[in-house]
DNA sequence: TATAGGATTGCC
DNA sequence: GCAATCCTATAG
């Protein structure tokens, strides 16, 4: 530990979110249901500056060694490497050539798991959020969706690898939020592979989620 | 080097 | 139902 890290490992212990990443993946992700997550809008962006945070309403856990979907399933690569890191930094990739997708790392160094967070209900910055999304999108719409919910806080892959912990420019706070009533499980969504495992969890009471639980396959 | 396809989204 | 859009992973 260097001098210049005791400020924000003091921050860290006060916010009571040390520890709170730790455990297996899908004990972080149902604790982060109801968790909140503050962006800041970063320099040369609209609305730069801005500080943009909304309560996650859903997750879905991708499990270290076993999980066929989850991108650490074969080791590491050029773009899956920030999944190896510590827990409680941001795995960010790109899909479809035009979202991101934010995660959640988990478990120790070298292993690879995460939680990708699919929805928030956003809480602050509603302006900076509605104006990164199409005219007319309701405010419940503003990042419902892993790739909506990038785009409304403009977490892209300057992200990859901050500690999520305790970040001011991207930074998650588990404790003494508003946790949900009880917590949906389902299948996660848009998976040829592992697609019937039930890691997926939502606040059902939410207006955000993103959609319906997947209905499950014929037979 | 070539190529299939993806943890998505929104319009047809 | 399907196109958009491009990077990654894997095969050759």
């Amino acid at each position: 530990v260097t001098r210049s890290q005791v400020p924000n490992i003091r921050a860290a212990v006060a916010a009571g979110t040390a520890e709170d990443f730790e455990g297996s993946t899908i004990d972080v992700a149902r604790r982060l249901i109801g968790a909140t997550l503050e962006r800041v809008i970063p320099r040369g962006e609209p609305d730069a500056g801005t500080l943009v945070s909304g309560r996650i309403v859903e997750t879905e856990a991708y499990l270290p060694n076993v999980d066929p979907a989850c991108h650490g399933y074969r080791g590491p690569t050029k773009r899956s490497a920030p999944i190896f890191g510590r827990p409680g930094s941001a795995y960010v990739y790109l899909i479809y050539g035009m979202y991101f997708c934010l995660n959640v790392v988990t478990e120790p160094p070298g292993v690879g798991a995460a939680v990708l967070l699919r929805a928030i209900e956003p809480l602050a910055g509603l302006d900076a959020m509605r104006r990164r999304r199409r005219a007319g999108t309701p405010e419940a719409r503003f990042a419902c969706g892993p790739g909506n919910l990038c785009r409304a806080m403009a977490i892209d892959l300057q992200c990859n690898g901050v500690d999520l912990r305790i970040d001011p420019r991207l930074h998650i706070i588990i404790g003494g939020a508003s946790p949900p009533k009880r917590i949906g499980v389902t299948s996660r969504v848009g998976l040829s592979s592992a697609a019937d495992w039930p890691l997926r969890f939502y606040d059902p009471d939410s207006h955000s989620v993103s959609r319906p639980p997947p209905k499950p396959k014929n037979r």
